[in-house]
DNA sequence: TATGTTGTCAAGTACTTACTTGAATAAACC
DNA sequence: GGTTTATTCAAGTAAGTACTTGACAACATA
């Protein structure tokens, strides 16, 4: 009992979660997997990597406890293993865009210049909700929104917005939102909305933290079908 | 905007801050900074490494933000670089708790058998401490108590408590605490105390958490040279 | 039973990481 | 001004990581 080995070992197994999560590739996966389960190939597709790589780092996850898997049929779905995991994702990213030189420029990169989109909190989304003056979109792919969202959100993925603009009612904000606060979707889909005459807002962070915040979600179709559409106890 | 290569430089980014953290040794560096700056070479001792490899974990803990650094003569002094440091260390710990197959034979392998040793959670403590019924006892080393510890509490490093057991108060119970869940200073105090007959629990989690928890803490030497002590309005 | 689809496994390569050793700084002490 | 103390830096080595390619396994469908 506390020797050096044994504490060695044992911070080892402590840091190998961390370890898991230090790669930008298993990092992506865990952000999509905050949305909900996903097969493998999708979740390929989505952090632009081969089938067989993105196979190794599951695995990796798997074995790490991160993630679990169940098959259907030929396809195997991949989830978090708890909400634990999003909350230490939400915590990597806290740190970093604290204490971290370069992110700000990087984001940037990324997600271009935010300053001209006006965003709301999740707070200030539910009182206008409840206000009834907004309509709130889900501008993720459509996986994703079946999974989880937010309860009476409206869903047009951002690649389909343009030519479903008609789907949206007038004189009414459209609030839109996406995974999370490094997510360019939400971003995107203002922006179109802004250039057709459309006034739209964006919600600042993503599902995953409305959800984790315990505000109403809800999966299935949604609005779309009503008839799929359940109230949800918990994700992840 | 939204292009591959820019995500991809975003989330490395992103998780070079839990890669960073990806590593035993530099697991056990943030554990010992969460008590409070301390010096090159007492790190290196405390991780049980070469001044110079340690000096090269310390570099990258700084380089990605984690930590800070000032010289004081001829020692340079390493610390957190906020709470947010403290807290992706605790999901971590957290995670791993829940999700690590094996975690609790590593835990156990280093901490002994923990099933005859009562602990107290941090409210119970201080509902305690608020009846008077309980000396608080400090046994982490010298330097971590002075930079911050439990207001009121009384330090006797691990060390030292075998010789110095007349220091502690009769007829009261003593609660001992030390850095964290997975420090055994308080559960081999607890076992001496045991031995000798007196009364003696351990505090759930340790010092960062009860500081994190906005509970009562104070720097300098405490009870035992009050000239020195000051009320601290914050860690880290 | 054959055929296609989806995912995993094994082997190989380029690159990175954790540690060691010994030399180089930087401030303090005499 | 030379010596001591505390830390960093540079170079080297062994082991590990991220990806690629091609073969294999599991299930579904015809």
């Amino acid at each position: 009992m506390g020797d050096r080995k044994a504490k060695d070992d044992l911070f080892d197994a402590l840091a190998s979660v961390a370890k898991v999560l230090g790669s930008g590739r298993r990092a992506e996966i865990v952000d999509v997997l905050a949305q909900g389960e996903r097969p493998v190939d999708e979740i390929a597709q989505e952090i632009g990597q081969s089938i067989a790589n993105t196979s190794q780092h599951l695995q990796l996850l798997l074995r790490s406890g991160l993630v679990h898997s169940r098959r259907d049929g030929t396809r195997i779905y991949y989830r978090l293993s708890g909400p634990g995991v999003a909350q230490l994702w939400a915590a990597v990213r806290l740190v970093a865009s604290d204490h971290l030189a370069n992110l700000s420029d990087l984001a940037a990169a990324y997600l271009g210049d935010r300053s001209a989109l006006s965003t709301l909190t999740r707070t200030e989304l539910k009182d206008r909700m409840d206000g009834g003056d907004v309509i709130v979109l889900d501008v993720r792919p459509e996986p994703e929104f079946r999974s989880g969202h937010i309860s009476g959100a409206v869903s047009i993925p951002v690649k389909e917005l343009a030519e479903r603009l008609q789907d949206l009612p007038e004189g009414v904000t459209v609030a839109a939102y996406c995974r999370g606060p490094y997510c360019v979707f939400a971003d995107e889909a203002v922006r179109t909305m802004h250039r057709h005459g459309i006034p739209a807002v964006r919600l600042e962070d993503g599902y995953p933290e409305w959800e984790a915040a315990g505000l109403p979600v809800e999966t299935g179709n949604g609005r779309g079908s009503p008839q799929n559409s359940t109230e949800k106890t918990s994700n992840v």
